[in-house]
DNA sequence: ATTCCGGACTGAATCGTTTCACAATGTAAA
DNA sequence: TTTACATTGTGAAACGATTCAGTCCGGAAT
């Protein structure tokens, strides 16, 4: 049924080796026997089975990026970096949502390396090092992007989040507050845990100080407005004067169940500050404080360092890239 | 170097078809034969290569999926819905962001095609008819997505955009508005043609009510902002006092452009309505009305009808799936 | 005239899995 | 006892592109 390069090579009178020099390496073959096997290809509509190829090669010729959530367009950003470093050496990006499950994060490793990509970059819902190790030792590079670790044995591409936790706190305690809330979970991810840490760090420099942690079961626009409405239906003197969002789809769902009521006012009442700086944070209701990663750069960072990873075998000393995040101040810290 | 049915096979004490037979008929092989086969596979950490299993299959089990712009959360809904469909067939979804772009979107599906996908998804860029017939005619069943077709080759499924265009202008002109501008562009992206025409048949129900196109590069906030600046420099008395924005994107854009700078307010100044009713939309500086797609379901529903395609055969009679359009009232137009 | 060389091309072997016709063994029915 | 039949397992062929040792040939050097 499908055209292969048997039918190609008879086609065109030449051997089936003669077809792939023209299609791998067309300066070995004279200019008339390239002319005439092309004509053939597009002939037949010949297109080529790159499932034989890889068999032949032993590896294929993508990534696999397995990312938190694709909703968020933090992650979109990373995956945008990431793809355009793939494109500059002509590889493709497998995109995965492990959606904070470890399940799905671990079907989508188990894909990848079926298919024998070239690595893995992956953002790590829990503790995947065993499930990594492993694949590591099996030939697939991997690299941890948005992560910092303190295992030698991965390389890594993050945000200083203790720094940007850290940041955030500062900036709110700056501004005059004292009671903090931290509204994030769940603690397995570690972002959450390092940039609440930072401003666990923040408070405890500034005596009167508070620091509450309102936990949640994701990082979405939905959890974040559950919790938002548990902060506005206390009573005014147990709210907090000050949130931290661990993301910022969790601040804007906090910013829709605080300010859309009226009742409690962003940032009169409640002084209000994400992470991430997605685009949509500066056309919130109240356009929205946040601490800023440079989310193309990371993706863009990470599928080099893989890429380097990957040419330099396994003694390759793996590295342990760290940006600086940074504040950007808008309405909804400002009273 | 990497472990295969064989070393699998010899160390079990099996034959490579019993391998086989123990990872994809274990029902047709003895308890304990599974067992020990099951063990090796353990011991040596085999995986499967993918490559191997799809040449000899002939066919790869995922699909692909090229989208306009991954950074459009209405997109990454629509990848959702499909992973969902997905997931239940035990498929992977591949997912290619052709930015708007032709080239990008050829080169996605010549790589989807080499891959031999079981079926394509496309929201298509341009004219794409002649690209994807041959796909089709070449054995990989194609869907469009987001996008009605007249031609009966293609088997489609999108939201009636031509009825969502007039809904959002109908409502304006209901507002009491009277000089509506629609934002919008490419209009080679069929989208953007379909909701100008809706729109425009509203305005001609409507004596007194006049339409000027305000023409954009691309459909994002950044083009959005361009042209929000464009209406803010000029004139009050030459200002629509109405947007409609082809999707929600460049509507955010446009409320930025105007209302942060305070002289030109929405929804007093000019009323505003975008479109795909993203979930930022509510959270926006003012909750943006719009046009509400079912964007998981559209995904969904895509895949599905796929699938049905990719089974019936070339003979299978091409479906063409459309929703309704639904309007969401906020803010942004209510004077 | 002979040797040597390089360019152009050939075709069999290879990658790892699945499939399928067939063999071997045991068990029930005739 | 023979026949029939199911169960379990075997191993070679096949999928399609790439690679590589080797053939062929015309021309340059000796």
């Amino acid at each position: 049924m499908a055209i292969s390069v048997k039918d190609v090579a008879v086609a065109a009178g030449v051997s089936v080796g003669t077809v792939s020099n023209v299609l791998n390496r067309p300066d070995k073959v004279s200019a008339d026997t390239v002319a005439r096997v092309q004509a053939a290809i597009a002939d037949l509509g010949f297109v080529r089975n790159d499932a034989a190829r890889q068999l032949r090669a032993g590896r294929s010729r993508s990534i696999g990026l397995v990312v938190l959530d694709v909703g968020n367009p933090f992650f979109t950003d990373v995956a945008r970096g990431a793809e355009n470093r793939a494109a500059e050496s002509g590889l493709a990006v497998l995109l995965g949502n492990s959606d904070e499950n470890v399940e799905r994060e671990g079907t989508y490793l188990d894909l990848f390396e079926e298919q024998r990509v070239l690595g893995v970059l992956v953002t790590p819902v829990g503790d995947v090092a065993d499930r990594l190790t492993r694949l590591r030792l099996r030939g697939t590079p991997t690299v941890l992007v948005d992560r910092q670790t303190d295992d030698l044995n991965f390389s890594s591409v993050a945000v200083d989040d203790v720094a940007g936790g850290r940041l955030a706190a500062s900036h709110l305690i700056e501004g005059g507050r004292s009671r903090l809330a931290f509204v994030g979970g769940p603690a397995s991810i570690r972002q959450v845990g390092d940039r609440l840490q930072g401003a666990r760090a923040a408070v405890a420099e500034h005596p009167g100080v508070s620091l509450e942690v309102i936990d949640t079961e994701s990082l979405s626009v939905l959890q974040g407005r559950v919790a938002g409405e548990g902060i506005r239906a206390r009573p005014a003197a147990e709210r907090p004067d000050a949130v931290f969002a661990a993301n910022d789809l969790l601040a804007m769902g906090v910013l829709q169940a605080l300010n859309m009521q009226g009742d409690v006012h962003v940032p009169r009442d409640v002084a209000l500050i994400g992470y991430d700086d997605i685009a949509f944070a500066s056309a919130a209701v109240v356009p929205l404080s946040s601490i800023r990663q440079p989310s193309v750069l990371i993706g863009y960072t990470a599928l080099d360092l893989l890429l380097r990873e990957a040419d330099g075998g396994p003694g390759f000393a793996h590295e342990h890239i760290v940006f600086d995040p940074e504040l950007v101040v808008r309405d909804s810290t400002r009273s």
